[in-house]
DNA sequence: AAAAACCACTTGCATTTCGCAAGCAGATAC
DNA sequence: GTATCTGCTTGCGAAATGCAAGTGGTTTTT
């Protein structure tokens, strides 16, 4: 099971991406290349295709620009946030802090069903607007 | 964060080896090439050197034989279970079942709490044995 | 006591993946 | 209609992976 898991994100890039689309409000390809860990363009794009692949990431054309593309997480996508948490969580405990994903942190510590409750909340606004087709 | 935690663990092997560990009450070499994955050799070396140099496993000779090693996890190691924990509730929600860590899963649904309580006893129990010097 | 087997690796080498730089096609902006 | 923006693809050297075989020490077998 866990040997199942790690082949779909067991590697450096994955969970950035769904990183980047669950606390980041990122969801465009050049808004990805934009976070500070440098991915490279092929590699996003790659992972970008497995990940819709595997179902845990949406795409659609941008409403106003054919050009532009918007990706999303799905249910099961958003369903990762739980790793992504204890991720951060053990990282806080034994990393030397960066200060990255510390607000983030904070509201882990604070109240963690809050924190889930808000970031679902901010994504359903997103899709409301984007996604009403 | 995620990021640099994904430095230590962000790979397909580290976090199984994590498992076997921690689940499975594995500690020598032969044993984590027994898996099921077949990790080669020198990964397994690549990847416990790795594991000692980031903390989150030691290692001594077994009391009764020179030949053969014991690997364990530290705290730090130990702590990593939230997040295998959740990958394999996520696992079960959305990958075809593998009977593997089924056993596991079901004591994770039926009391996350003693699960955990359970799993560190176990390992505490081995290193009353065989970390008593 | 010698030979065989076990154990934890290491080494060599072919294959795959990664990372960087450059290029490209389509859409938009000017 | 030229330049720019956007989401990629391509080429290529470097690094990581995977497999098979080998090594040095220890223990077991005979």
């Amino acid at each position: 099971m866990v040997s199942n898991v790690l082949e779909i994100i067991g590697d450096r890039w994955t969970l950035l991406l769904v990183r980047d689309l669950l606390f980041f409000n990122k969801h465009e390809y050049k808004e990805f290349l934009a976070s500070p860990e440098n991915i490279a363009t092929n590699i996003l794009a790659d992972r970008l295709k497995k990940l819709r692949n595997e179902g845990l990431v949406g795409e659609i054309t941008h409403p106003e620009n054919k050009s532009r593309k918007l990706y999303y997480l799905t249910s099961k996508g958003k369903d990762l946030m739980p790793i992504l948490v204890e991720m951060v969580k053990w990282g806080a405990a034994y990393l030397p802090e960066t200060k990255e994903m510390k607000l983030i942190f904070e509201r882990v510590q604070n109240n963690p069903e809050q924190l889930k409750a808000q970031v679902l909340e901010s994504l359903e606004q997103w899709e409301k607007q984007m996604l009403k087709a």
